[in-house]
RNA sequence: GGGCGAAUGGCGGAACUGGUAGACGCGUUGGACUCAAAAUCCAAUAGUAGCAAUACUGUGAGAGUUCGAUUCUCUCUUUGCCCA
C-alpha cells in the first residue's frame, strides 16, 4: 500500500472538477436554491490564512448543502478597486489595473488549489467596465430618486499628500502616510442619503433572526436612535438674531443651563465673517480632527458672541452664547445648550472660560447639598434645584416630564434623533468607480446621459502627482453633453459602493443591460447564509441594506430589502509574535524551538522573545503563507486543520504541530480506508452486522446535527471518534458484508470536509451509486442501549446500561438488585424518587 | 466611561431544552519496534488520598433557586470586542 498521495490526488480531483463545470449553478425551478457567499477579498496580492478560514467554511455548508439536493450557488469574484493598488502602482510604476489583474490571477489559482466548489463561470471583478457601468446607472436612478445630493461637509484632509483620509487613515492626527497634521477642510462631496431609511434599517433589524445579535446590536448603536426636545431658545443682543433652535436629549437638565455653544458653520457666524479674531478662532477648529473621539479627547475652546440667551424655563436667566470647536453642524442643528454639571464636555468648557457650573441632578446615595466636583456626574438620579421638576427621577421620567411642559408652553417639541449620518461616497482618487457626472461652465452638476456610459477610467496615466491624479487628465475631463462643452467629475465612488450590490451581479453575472435580471434574483436572492469577518458589522452590511432599500425605493419591480437572510462572523487566525533582541519582528520561519527555548534559525544563541498570539498581520510578520502550507500538507490537511481548533466564530491559534496532525490523520485514515477495502471484499456469506450499521447511523445524525449548526470543528472530533471506533472495530474482524455501504455513507459524511481524499476512496471502492447526503433512522437511534445514571442524593452512585424507554418501576427493580448501589440503600428510608426517563433516577434517602 | 460577550485539566476545546463535567485533539509520561533516531503502534493522563476497589474536591470568586447548576438569577473579579 502506498502512502496518500495528496498532491496527485488533490490536482486530479480539482481538474476534473474543474473540467465538468461541476460546480456551475443554472436555475432550476424544481429546486431548492441556497446562495452561499462568503465576503469577496480584495486582490492584496497573495492569499491569506484568514481567506482560508473563511472560504472553508462557506465551502463545507456549500458542499453539504449541495449533498443534500440543493440548488447551490456558490460564487467568487474581486473587491477589486481601492487605494492599494494605487499606492503599489505609485510605488512600482505599474498600471493599477495590471497590478489588480495579476494578483486576482494569482489569488484564483490559490484559492482553486483548496479544492472550494466555486462556480467560476460567475466571477466578478469590480474594476472591470462590465461591472461599473452597472454602479453608474445605479448611481443616476438614486439620483434621479433624490437619493444623492452634493454638499460641503468636511473631510480630513492631508495637505502634504492633498488627499482626503478615511478616518482610520489618520493616526494621531497625523496622515498614516505623510505624517502630517491632519486638517478639516471643506470640500463638494457627493452623499447617499442613508439616513433617510433611518428608522426603515433600524426597525427591520428584527426581522433578522439570524443574524449575531452582536452585529444587529452594533447596528442598533450606530444608527443611534434618541430622542429628545427641539427647543427654541429667545436670544437677545445687538445682532438680527431672535432665536437659536437646538436639540438636546437631555431638557430635564435645562436648570443646570449655563452657556450656548454654537458651530463655527452655524448661520450666526455669517455676522462674524470679517471678524479676525473669529478667522483666527475657525481655523484653530479646523486644525482638529472630524472624528468623535477626536472631538471628544481635544481641548475645547470657545469663541464669545455679543449674544445671550435666555433659559425658557426661567426668564430671569440669561447665558453667554459662543462658538465652541466640539459642536458639529451636522448633529442636532449645530447648537447644544451647556449644563456643565452634567455634561464632561460641557464641564471642561464651562471650567475653561469661568462659567458657572450648577447641579441639577444628585445620584441616589446624596442627599439635596451634594454638588458637582472635580468631574460631571451623568449618571442617573433625582433633580434637585430645578424648580418645579424637582424630585423627578432622571432621566426615567423628568426628560419626558419636562418636554412635556415644554410642549405645552409652546418652547420645544420632543424630537427623535439618529446618529446615523448620510454616506460620503466621493474618494479624491484614481482607482475606483467614475461619479458620471459633468459640471457645466457655472459649477452645475449633471448627468452623464445613460447612452454615454460607462465613464471609463483613463489608462497608462501618471499617477506620480500630488492628489487625485484624474485632475490632471485634461482631455479625460472634457466632455460635451447636448452640445455643451462640461468637465467630468474627477472624484471616484467609495469602494464600498461596489460591495454593496455584488451579491446582486452574482447572479446575473452576464446581464448587459442592466446589473441584474429579475428573473435571476427573483430566484436566488436573497443570499441564504453570508460569511465573513466581523470587522464589516457595520459598514459594509449597513450600506449593502441601505442600498437594497434604495434600488427598492419608487420602484415596483424590486423587492429585496434584506440581501443577507443569515450571517455567520467568523473569527480570525492568530499566530504567536516573535522579536529578537533589537525588537524587530521575527517571522515564525525565523524562528525555531530548541529544549522547550525558542531560538533564532541557524543561530541558537539568539534568545527569541515570544509575544501573545495575535491575528496574522504582515506588519506583525507573524504569517504563515497558506500556498507553502497546501504545498507541504495538501488541501485537505489544511482544511481540516483550520476547522479542527476553535469554533469557527471564535480565533483560532494557527499552530505547526495541529497542522501536522492534521495531516497525519489522513494518512491514518488512508490506511483504515485500505482496511477497510480488504475486509470488506468477500462474497455473499459474509456475516451482516448490527454493530456497524447502528455506530453509521449515529455518526451521520451527530455530523448532520453540527453541520447545521456551525459546529465544525465538533465534526472534526466526531471524524476522530469515527476513525477509532472503525479501526478498533475491524481489528479482529474477518470480513462484514455490510462494511462497504456503511463505510462509503461514512466517507460522503466526511466529505464536506475533506473532499478530495473522499472522493478517492469513493472512487477506489468502485462505487457506482449517485452520491447524496445519507439518510439516518431516528427509530434506529431511540431503539439504542443508553447509560442511565443512578444518583443517591444528588451524587452519581452507578450508571446502567439499559435499553431505553424503561419506567421507574422497572429501573427501582434493577437498583435494589445491583450491589453496588445496594449498601447505599440497605437499611435506609427512601424519601423521594426523581426519575427522569431514559437519563437518570435520583434516590432521595434520610442520612 | 457606555454597550455586548467570554471565563471549563498543562493547552485548544466538548457537554441536547437544568440531568454521567472534561468528548476529540495537542502536549506530557511509560512501553513496543529499532544498533540508534524519526515515523508508527500500545497504554496512562483534572486534583488529592489509596496497592486497589473506591472516596472526597473540582467548570474565575461569592451567594441564591433546585432533588440536581458549566447551564438559570444576583453581586464581584479578570478579560475580549465594539462605541466613545
Amino acid at each position: 500500500m502506498d502512502r496518500y498521495n495528496f498532491k496527485n490526488i488533490e490536482e486530479k480531483w480539482q481538474n476534473k472538477w474543474s473540467e465538468n463545470k461541476e460546480f456551475s449553478t443554472q436555475i432550476d425551478k424544481n429546486k431548492k436554491k441556497f446562495y452561499c457567499l462568503e465576503m469577496f477579498p480584495y486582490p492584496s496580492g497573495k492569499i491569506h490564512m484568514g481567506h482560508v478560514r473563511n472560504y472553508t467554511i462557506g465551502d463545507v455548508l456549500s458542499r453539504y448543502k449541495s449533498l443534500r439536493g440543493f440548488n447551490v450557488l456558490h460564487p467568487m469574484g474581486w473587491d477589486a478597486f481601492g487605494m492599494p493598488a494605487e499606492n503599489a502602482a505609485r510605488e512600482n510604476k505599474l498600471d493599477p489595473k495590471d497590478w489588480t489583474n495579476k494578483n486576482i490571477k494569482t489569488m484564483k489559482n490559490q484559492l482553486k488549489k483548496l479544492g472550494l466548489s466555486i462556480d467560476w463561470d460567475r466571477e466578478i471583478s469590480t474594476c472591470s467596465e462590465e461591472y461599473y457601468k452597472h454602479q453608474q446607472i445605479f448611481f443616476l436612478e438614486l439620483l434621479e430618486k433624490k437619493l444623492v445630493y452634493r454638499k460641503e461637509n468636511y473631510v480630513n484632509w492631508d495637505p502634504v499628500d492633498e488627499t482626503v483620509l478615511a478616518n482610520e487613515q489618520v493616526i494621531d492626527g497625523k496622515g498614516w502616510r505623510s505624517g502630517a497634521i491632519v486638517e478639516r477642510k471643506k470640500l463638494n462631496q457627493w452623499f447617499f442619503n442613508i439616513s433617510k431609511f433611518s428608522e426603515d434599517l433600524l426597525n427591520d433589524l428584527t426581522t433578522l433572526d439570524r443574524w449575531p445579535n452582536k452585529v444587529k446590536t452594533m447596528q442598533k448603536n450606530w444608527i443611534g436612535k434618541s430622542f429628545g426636545c427641539e427647543i427654541e431658545f429667545q436670544v437677545k443682543g445687538d445682532l438680527p438674531v431672535k432665536k437659536i433652535k437646538c436639540f438636546t436629549t437631555r431638557p430635564d437638565t435645562l436648570y443646570g443651563f449655563s452657556f450656548l455653544a454654537l458651530s463655527v458653520d452655524h448661520e450666526v457666524s455669517n455676522f462674524y465673517k470679517d471678524d479676525i479674531n473669529f478667522i483666527k478662532f475657525k481655523d484653530q477648529c479646523s486644525k482638529t480632527g472630524t472624528t468623535e473621539e477626536a472631538i471628544a479627547v481635544g481641548d475645547k475652546i470657545g469663541f464669545k458672541t455679543n449674544l445671550k440667551a435666555v433659559n425658557p424655563l426661567n426668564s430671569d436667566q440669561e447665558v453667554p452664547v459662543y462658538f465652541a470647536n466640539f459642536v458639529l453642524m451636522d448633529y442636532g442643528f449645530g447648537a447644544v445648550f451647556g449644563c456643565p454639571a452634567h455634561d464632561q464636555r460641557d464641564y471642561d468648557f464651562a471650567k475653561k472660560y469661568g462659567l458657572n457650573i450648577k447641579t441639577v441632578v444628585r445620584p441616589y446615595d446624596q442627599n439635596e447639598d451634594y454638588e458637582v466636583s472635580e468631574e460631571a456626574y451623568s449618571g442617573p438620579g433625582i433633580l434637585i434645584n430645578s424648580d418645579f421638576l424637582n424630585g423627578l427621577d432622571a432621566p426615567k421620567n423628568s426628560v419626558l416630564e419636562t418636554i412635556k411642559y415644554l410642549e405645552s408652553k409652546n418652547l420645544g417639541k420632543k424630537k427623535t434623533n439618529y446618529r446615523l449620518k448620510d454616506w460620503g461616497v466621493s474618494r479624491q482618487r484614481y482607482w475606483g468607480c467614475p461619479i458620471p457626472i459633468a459640471y457645466d461652465k457655472n459649477g452645475k452638476a449633471h448627468a452623464i446621459p445613460k447612452s454615454m456610459l460607462p465613464v471609463k477610467l483613463p489608462e497608462n496615466i501618471n499617477l506620480n502627482v500630488k492628489g487625485n491624479p484624474l485632475n490632471s487628465q485634461e482631455e479625460w475631463k472634457e466632455i460635451v453633453i447636448n452640445g455643451e462643452k462640461m468637465t467630468r467629475e474627477t472624484d471616484t465612488l467609495d469602494t464600498f459602493v461596489c460591495s454593496s450590490w455584488y451579491y446582486l451581479r452574482f447572479c446575473s453575472p452576464e446581464s448587459e443591460k442592466y446589473g441584474f435580471n429579475k428573473e435571476d434574483i427573483d430566484y436566488w436572492m436573497p443570499v441564504d447564509q453570508y460569511i465573513g469577518g466581523v470587522e464589516h458589522a457595520i459598514l459594509h452590511l449597513l450600506y449593502s441594506r441601505f442600498f437594497m432599500r434604495a434600488i427598492e425605493y419608487k420602484n415596483k419591480n424590486f423587492n429585496i430589502k434584506e440581501p443577507f437572510k443569515s450571517l455567520f462572523t467568523q473569527g480570525m487566525v492568530c499566530h504567536e509574535t516573535y522579536k529578537d533582541e533589537n525588537n524587530n519582528w521575527l517571522s515564525p520561519d525565523e524562528v525555531e524551538k530548541i529544549n522547550n527555548r525558542f531560538v533564532k534559525k541557524n543561530n541558537p544563541d539568539k534568545i527569541v522573545k515570544v509575544g501573545p498570539s495575535e491575528s496574522m498581520s504582515k506588519s506583525k510578520k507573524n504569517v504563515v503563507d497558506p500556498e507553502f502550507i497546501i504545498k507541504n500538507y495538501g488541501a485537505d490537511a489544511v482544511r481540516l486543520f483550520i476547522l479542527s481548533d476553535s469554533p469557527p466564530e471564535k480565533d483560532v491559534q494557527w499552530s505547526e504541530q495541529g497542522m501536522v496532525s492534521s495531516y497525519k490523520f489522513l494518512q491514518k485514515l488512508w490506511v483504515l480506508h485500505n482496511l477497510i477495502k480488504d475486509k470488506s471484499k468477500g462474497n455473499e456469506n459474509n456475516n451482516v452486522d448490527k454493530e456497524i450499521e447502528k455506530f453509521t447511523n449515529k455518526t451521520i445524525a451527530k455530523i448532520t446535527e453540527n453541520l447545521e449548526k456551525f459546529n465544525y470543528n465538533v465534526i472534526i472530533a466526531n471524524m476522530y471518534e469515527t476513525y477509532n471506533f472503525l479501526y478498533n472495530y475491524i481489528k479482529n474482524k474477518s470480513c462484514i458484508k455490510n462494511l462497504n455501504e456503511n463505510y462509503k455513507k461514512i466517507l460522503i459524511c466526511f466529505s464536506p470536509i475533506i473532499p478530495h481524499f473522499a472522493n478517492e476512496c469513493l472512487e477506489d471502492l468502485k462505487n457506482k451509486n449517485k452520491i447524496v447526503w445519507p439518510k439516518f433512522d431516528q427509530l434506529l437511534l431511540e431503539n439504542e442501549k443508553i447509560k442511565f445514571v443512578i444518583q443517591i442524593n444528588g451524587k452519581k452512585r452507578a450508571i446502567l446500561n439499559i435499553k431505553k424507554g424503561l419506567h421507574e418501576k422497572e429501573i427501582l427493580d434493577i437498583v435494589k438488585k445491583d450491589k453496588i448501589i445496594y449498601k447505599y440503600l440497605d437499611k435506609q428510608n427512601i424519601k423521594k424518587i426523581i426519575f427522569v426517563e431514559n437519563r437518570l433516577m435520583n434516590i432521595l434517602i434520610n442520612v
